[in-house]
DNA sequence: GTCCTATGTTGCAACGTTGCAATCATCGTG
DNA sequence: CACGATGATTGCAACGTTGCAACATAGGAC
């Protein structure tokens, strides 16, 4: 049914070879027989079979992007932006959802399940460093997000502290004194959300305050940011502030907010992370942490790519730490208002 | 490096053939035998090559799943569905973007870009069925959403027309007389909207109404439903009721409304299309057409494979239509306001 | 004319797997 | 005991490609 150089050499009055060399690119041709066997390609609509390809060269120009979930803005976004990134180095995306089941996200880095990839690039939720270097071989890897670190793997990731710390600094900078906390995860060893509580706690205390309360929840999503907010508007004495680690959190805090009555943000100024698209366009718009995404990407693409092509397996890990920004918008009253 | 079919047989003392049987099944093999490899497997950590397996049998296990964008809401959850439904079914998800652009379409299908597939799931932008066809040569294909029908391939797609007639409905139904759209898209032959558009007027020809307004946008996110709605409430005569043909266009054009003071619902009935999770969260929620996401998501792997294996290739495209609801929430007063 | 180099072209083998058909042992049946 | 049927195991070849090294031809230097 389809093409094989055998056919297109056969047309072209050439050998196989040559052929191979014409579509490949590996060797010189004179110009006059690339012409004929492109001809032949084009007539019989030739496209190399890329299992032959794999298996010849060992390598499926694949890479396998790991997220927990897809459908979440947050990794939604940074998801389209290193499918963006692969593609321009020529990659393909594998995209694999583990849902944080801890068992999947294991089987996918020994390769008991799914395809066989060149290299990968992980969002871990439950697994740490360690066991994912261990687990993946000498599958290059590049870890996205934050847990403890180790030395044999590269790491490309936010400033936590340093962010959540800024977060802080935000408030305090706009009078608020009163400071709570929502999306500490104490189930996991789950990294991202510690670094965030560390970074809240070392702002309060640079600023001589106390939290007033951190509210642990079960993921990142609205409906635990709503369920949050309700439980601190409870409280004896509630904030007039707070800090969400997720935009996601924030929104579900913020629909709260207005159900209750609670005037965003002049009772309550609400601050979330991540700068998704949805926080832009809440009434009012929400103040978040914006981490560089198209950073993000671009360079755990290539570091995998130099882990891929590069003679760097004897290299220890390296770790990048891409830039992050607060950005004020309404819900701080960082923006005024439109009209 | 890697352990191959024959070092697992030169450890366990059989021959390469007796392995195969054993890894992949394919024929009787003595239980003591199946011991004796698999502790070998064990021990060699073999996995097997799947370059070599998918060149041997002429099948590669992947599936293209083809989409303009994967950031946004509606295509990101649908995307995590697609990805479930083929891993149940055994198949490994490749991820394309086109970015609503033709020759990226293009080039994908015909196999030009991108790396060979078992057959693939497009939402196309501005393809058309027949040519889709006539790109994919034999390849197994399901379109989802909606162009002009074309015999020759599956469509796994909405009602769309019935879907905005209820729409519609529903707005009467509350009374509202003063009915605009805002999602109407001209440069594209881009179906989708013209059959919400289609059905828009149906509705209201059925109730005795008049559009007030119809408004064109260039794509379906929030910028363009703000931008929308403010050039509606500039009218002479505004509406007292807008349909979006999109969730998204939706959020956009709630948060002008706040920003304007109008109040939703009272003044402004809103209503979207698609059930996004950021809907039910705003403030007001949003009133929507929810689609059957896990059954289109579930239809269309499940039409796909069949083509892939079965000999449905005289057999003509099949149409399959699935079922959606309105979702009715505080933007239409159908739901009341929590507390 | 001979040698050398540069350029273009080729055949062979191998990547790791599985389809096919052959082989061998074992068992039940008549 | 001969026979066929069944079960278990095997060797060979092939999938379509590319690395390697060999070969052929032409052109330039001496």
């Amino acid at each position: 049914m389809a093409a094989r150089l055998k056919d297109v050499a056969a047309l072209a009055g050439v050998s196989v070879r040559t052929v191979s060399n014409v579509v490949s690119n590996t060797a010189a041709v004179a110009p006059a027989t690339r012409a004929r066997v492109m001809a032949a390609v084009e007539e019989l609509g030739y496209r190399p079979n890329l299992a032959a390809r794999n298996l010849r060269q060992g390598r499926t120009g694949l890479i396998g992007v790991v997220v927990p979930e897809i459908h979440s803005p947050y990794f939604g976004a940074l998801t389209g932006l290193l499918i963006d990134a692969a593609q321009e180095r020529g990659w393909t995306v594998l995209l694999e959802r583990t849902g944080g089941r801890p068992d999947l996200e294991r089987r996918l880095l020994d390769g008991s399940e799914g395809h066989q990839v060149d290299g990968m690039i992980i969002s871990p939720w439950s697994t740490s460093p360690s066991e994912l270097a261990s687990l993946a071989g000498g599958l290059p890897l590049v870890v996205r997000g934050e847990l403890e670190p180790d030395g044999s793997i590269d790491h490309v990731a936010l400033d936590n502290v340093g962010a959540a710390r800024d977060a802080v600094g935000h408030l305090v900078a706009r009078g608020r004194r009163r400071i709570a906390a929502i999306g500490l995860q104490s189930g996991l060893g789950h990294g991202t959300a510690e670094l965030r509580a560390e970074g809240f706690r070392q702002g309060l205390r640079e600023a001589g305050l106390a939290p007033v309360a951190e509210v642990e929840v079960a993921d990142l999503h609205r409906a635990e940011g709503a369920r949050a907010l309700r439980e601190l508007l409870r409280l004896p004495g509630p904030p007039d502030a707070v800090f969400c680690f997720s935009d996601e959190l924030a929104l579900g805090a913020l629909r709260v907010a207005a159900e209750q009555g609670v005037r965003v943000p002049d009772d309550l100024a609400l601050m979330g992370f991540d700068d998704i698209e949805d926080g832009r366009f809440a009434a009012p718009s929400l103040t978040t942490i914006a981490p560089d995404r198209e950073q993000i990407a671009e360079r755990a693409v290539q570091c995998l790519t130099e882990r891929v092509f590069g003679r760097l397996e004897a290299l220890p890990g390296r770790r990048i730490v891409v830039p992050h920004r607060v950005r004020g918008r309404e819900s701080t009253g960082a923006a005024p208002a439109p009209v």
